[in-house]
DNA sequence: CACCCGTGGAC
DNA sequence: TGTCCAAGGGT
C-alpha cells in the first residue's frame, strides 16, 4: 500500500467520523440512500431525513412498491428533487434485478448513480476497490499536490480521477474513502483549514508554499438572473388549490401554488396578496402571490388541500413558508 | 462545456 | 444581507 493511503486510513482510524447513522450496520441500501441526500448537502441537513426516511423506507423492496408522493413528501426541504425520483427508479430497478450492483459499470447504469457516487458505493457498501472525487477530494488533492484549475475544468478533473485511481488501494478501501471525506470536511475545509492537526501536512505542496488557501483556483463568478413567478392563492372553506409540478425543471414532482404565466388574463383582475423573495443557485426568484377576484375553476393536474392536510405532502421550501405564514396571519387555526 | 437543479449552514 | 459552498448527476 502506498505512503499516502496508509496515512490517511490511520489517521481515519484514530481521528475520523465512525458515529455516522450510514455507518451504523452498513448496507449497500443504506449507503444507496445516504449518498443521494448527501449530494451537494451537508451532513448536518442530512441526518435527519437519512433516520426518517430509514423507518419509513427500511430496504429497497419496502422503496420500490412506494407511491412517488410519499417518497417526494420524506424528501421535501432537502432540495434537488430529481435526487428522490432517481431514488425510487434506482430501488426499482434493483428490485427488479433482484441483487444490488457490486460492480462499476453496473452502478453508473442506475439513475443518480454517476462516477463519485459509484465509487462511493463500492467503497463504503462492499469495502471494494472504487475511487472518489468530490469537493472534498477534490479540495485536498489540488492543495496536496499544488494542482492548478478550478472546479469543472476538464483537465484537472481528468488529473483528479488518475490520482484517486492510482492512490486507492486494493485493501481497505472502506476506510481509505471516509478518511479522505473525513480530513475534506474536519481538517482539509475551504475555509480556515486546520494544517496543524493534518496527517498529510509534511509532504503537502500548498503548505510548504503558505498557499493553502489559494487551492484550488476558485470557479468564475456569474451574474445570477433574476425571474419573476406568479402564484395563486385560492381558498374554498378550509381547502387551498394547488398543483402538481411536472416532472422537470424547478421544484419538479412537488405539489405548489397554482404557477401562471405573467400575462395571464387571471392577474387582471387578481389582487396581490404577498410576495416573497427566493435565491436558488442558479437564479433568483421573484415571487408574487395573487388572489384571483373571479371564482377559479381547478385544471388538470390541480386539487384541493384541506390545511391539515399540508403537513403530509410535498411543498417547496418557500411555498410552505409562505402558506403557513398566510394561514397563520389569517386567524385560521 | 455550460447549464439546470434547492436548501440551509457558516461566516 | 451577501456570498460561498456542501459525500454530484443529468442533459
Amino acid at each position: 500500500m502506498n505512503d499516502f493511503a496508509q496515512q490517511v486510513i490511520d489517521w481515519q482510524q484514530q481521528q475520523g467520523r465512525h458515529d455516522l447513522p450510514w455507518q451504523q450496520a452498513i448496507t449497500p441500501y443504506k449507503v444507496l440512500v445516504s449518498e443521494l441526500m448527501l449530494q451537494q448537502t451537508q451532513v448536518s441537513t442530512v441526518i435527519p431525513y437519512f433516520q426518517r426516511w430509514l423507518a419509513r423506507f427500511p430496504d429497497v423492496e419496502t422503496l420500490a412498491q412506494a407511491e412517488q408522493d410519499e417518497v417526494m413528501a420524506l424528501w421535501q426541504g432537502l432540495g434537488y428533487y430529481a435526487r428522490a425520483r432517481n431514488l425510487h427508479k434506482a430501488a426499482k430497478a434493483i428490485a427488479e434485478l433482484g441483487a444490488f450492483p457490486s460492480d462499476l459499470v453496473s452502478l453508473q447504469q442506475i439513475p443518480g448513480i454517476g462516477r463519485y457516487t459509484a465509487g462511493a458505493i463500492l467503497s463504503f457498501a462492499y469495502d471494494a476497490y472504487g475511487p472518489i472525487v468530490d469537493g472534498n477530494v477534490r479540495r485536498l488533492f489540488c492543495r496536496y499536490f499544488a494542482l492548478e484549475g478550478h472546479a469543472g475544468q476538464s483537465q484537472l478533473e481528468k488529473r483528479l480521477w488518475q490520482l484517486a485511481e492510482q492512490l486507492t488501494p486494493a485493501q481497505n478501501n472502506r476506510r481509505f474513502a471516509q478518511g479522505l471525506l473525513d480530513l475534506g470536511a474536519t481538517l482539509c475545509t475551504a475555509r480556515k483549514p486546520d494544517c496543524e492537526r493534518c496527517p498529510l501536512q509534511a509532504d503537502c505542496q500548498a503548505y510548504r508554499l503558505q498557499q493553502v488557501e489559494h487551492f484550488p483556483r476558485p470557479k468564475p463568478k456569474k451574474v445570477k438572473p433574476s425571474k419573476e413567478g406568479h402564484f395563486l392563492w385560492v381558498q374554498q372553506q378550509d381547502q387551498l388549490l394547488l398543483e402538481q409540478r411536472p416532472d422537470s425543471g424547478i421544484w419538479s414532482s412537488l405539489l405548489a401554488l397554482p404557477q401562471v404565466d405573467p400575462a395571464d388574463p387571471v392577474l387582471q383582475q387578481a389582487e396581490s396578496v404577498g410576495s416573497f423573495r427566493h435565491q436558488f443557485s442558479h437564479y433568483q426568484l421573484e415571487a408574487t402571490i395573487w388572489q384571483p377576484q373571479q371564482q377559479v375553476e381547478e385544471l388538470a393536474g390541480q386539487g384541493w388541500y384541506h390545511r391539515r392536510q399540508l403537513t403530509e405532502v410535498a411543498l417547496p421550501a418557500p411555498i410552505r413558508k409562505w402558506i403557513e405564514q398566510q394561514l397563520k396571519q389569517s386567524g385560521v387555526d
